[in-house]
DNA sequence: CCAAAAGTGTTATTGATACACCCATGC
DNA sequence: GCATGGGTGTATCAATAACACTTTTGG
C-alpha cells in the first residue's frame, strides 16, 4: 500500500505526522462468561484475522465521540459505560505507518444488545475472553490489558453496574462479580455487603420466571454510583 | 502561524492527520507541599503563559520514551516513576491544529533533583499544586486530573514510593502521605501499618541531623512493590 | 536542663469470613 | 411432593481507630 509522501511527513513543527485511531474492547457477560466483541478484518494488513473494533479519528470529533461511534456501528447500542483505557503507540505496531491508538473499554448488559444472536453483522462475534483467538496488530495485548483493568476495578468500584440491566436479581449481580473476578462468593455475605452498600434499591417488582420462588428485583441508585480513576 | 495545507491534511485512509504530543505532570514533594513542575511558554500560542512540559512525539520513538525524554530535558533526572495518565483530544484544544496529547505523570523525590533551586533553567519552576497559575491550553484540567489520580492511587497502592529517596525516616513517609492525601494520620497507627505491610526494611543506618533522637532509616523492598491500574 | 523529634501498646469498634437451613413457586 | 433457586442470622477473627507518655540527642 503506497502512500503519498506528503501525507506521511511532518507537521507544522517539523515532527512526524501520525494517524490516530480509536479501538474498543467491548465487554458483556453472557452464558456465565465474560465476553468481548471481535471483528474479522476485511482488508490488509492482517486481512481475515480477528481484531478489536476501531477506526480512524474523524475531523472535529472528540476521542470519546469516536469511541461511541464505533460502539454504535458494531453493537447498535448508543449509551453504555465507556472508559478510556490506555494509549498504545509503539512505532512498529502498524506495519503501514505510524499509528497511535487510543483505546477504550465499554460495558454492555447482554439484555440491551439488539437481537445479539441473530443480528450478527457478518464478521462480528462475541468470544469468551479466555478463548479469544490471536488478534491482529497488538490487539491481544490490548484485550488482556482491558481484562485486567476490569478485574481490578470490579474490586474497588461500582463498575460492574455497566454490565447489568435496569432491574436485576441479587443472584444476577453475584454471578457477574463471580464471572469477572473468576472467584465465587458466599451468598449470605455477598447479599449483606451489597445491601449495606446503599447503592441498591428494590424496584418492588419480582422476577417470575422459573419453577421456583420469585426473586426480588433491584436497581442501582444512579446518583450514588462512583467510579474512580 | 500559517501552515502548509499538505501538512494539515489527511492520512492514507482519507482521515484527518493529527499531531501527537506527550505532556507531563511532574510531581515532587518539598516544603511540605505537593509541587508540580511548570514551564513558561516562549512562543505562540499562549506565549508567556505557564504550561506543563511536553513536546511532539518524534519519529521512531515510543510514547514512554518521549515522556522520559521530556522529563530528562526539564529536570535532569533520567529514571523515575512514570505512568500514563490520560489522552486528551478535544478538537479545539490547540488553536493551531488538531493535536492530541498523551499525558503522563512522573514522581521524583526532591533529593534526586539536581540542585533544584540553583539550576533553574530559566522559565522552569516548581509550584505547589494548589497555587498553580492558570495554564495554557487545557493544561489546568490535566494538572487537576493528575492530582486526583495521584490522591486516589496513594490510597490503594504503593505509589508514594516514587516520591521518597533511597533511605528515609518513617516520619518522612508519613509526611508524604499527609501532603498527598491532605489529611493527617496517627503516628502509632501509621507506623504499625507500614511496618506490617512488609514492604519496608531498615537500612541499619540512622539519620543524625538535628538536635533530637536520631531516626532509623528505611528503604523499600523493590521486588515487593506493586502498583495496579 | 531544655527543646525537638523518635519511638512504643492497649482497648474498642468495625468490617470480613465461615457456615446450614427453611421458603415460595411451577410442574 | 419434588426440584429449583430465593432468602435469612450468628459467632469468630482480623483490621482499623482512638489515645499519651518515655527516650535520645544537640545545644
Amino acid at each position: 500500500m503506497p502512500y503519498n509522501k506528503c501525507e506521511m511527513n511532518t507537521n507544522y513543527a517539523g515532527y512526524e505526522q501520525t494517524s490516530v485511531t480509536v479501538d474498543l474492547v467491548i465487554f458483556t457477560v453472557s452464558q456465565d462468561r465474560l465476553q468481548a466483541l471481535l471483528v474479522r478484518r476485511a482488508s490488509e494488513p492482517f486481512s481475515g484475522q480477528w481484531s478489536i473494533p476501531g477506526g480512524f479519528l474523524h475531523t472535529g470529533e472528540t476521542l470519546e465521540q469516536a469511541a461511541q461511534r464505533v460502539m454504535e456501528e458494531k453493537t447498535g447500542v448508543k449509551e453504555a459505560y465507556l472508559e478510556q483505557l490506555f494509549t498504545f503507540g509503539r512505532p512498529e505496531r502498524d506495519p503501514r505507518a505510524r499509528v497511535i491508538t487510543v483505546t477504550y473499554f465499554a460495558l454492555i448488559p447482554w439484555k440491551r444488545l439488539p437481537r445479539p444472536e441473530s443480528t450478527q453483522i457478518s464478521g462480528v462475534d462475541w468470544f469468551p475472553v479466555e478463548d479469544a483467538p490471536r488478534l491482529a496488530f497488538d490487539h491481544s495485548e490490548i484485550l488482556d490489558f482491558a481484562v485486567s483493568r476490569l478485574r481490578a476495578k470490579a474490586g474497588y468500584s461500582s463498575i460492574v453496574y455497566g454490565l447489568l440491566p435496569e432491574a436485576f436479581r441479587l443472584s444476577d449481580l453475584q454471578k457477574v462479580y463471580e464471572v469477572i473476578m473468576n472467584h465465587s462468593f458466599d451468598k449470605r455475605n455477598f447479599r449483606k455487603r451489597m445491601l449495606a452498600s446503599g447503592l441498591l434499591e428494590p424496584t418492588g417488582q419480582k422476577d417470575l420466571v422459573g419453577a421456583h420462588r420469585p426473586a426480588m428485583l433491584y436497581q442501582f441508585k444512579k446518583h450514588e454510583l462512583v467510579f474512580f480513576d
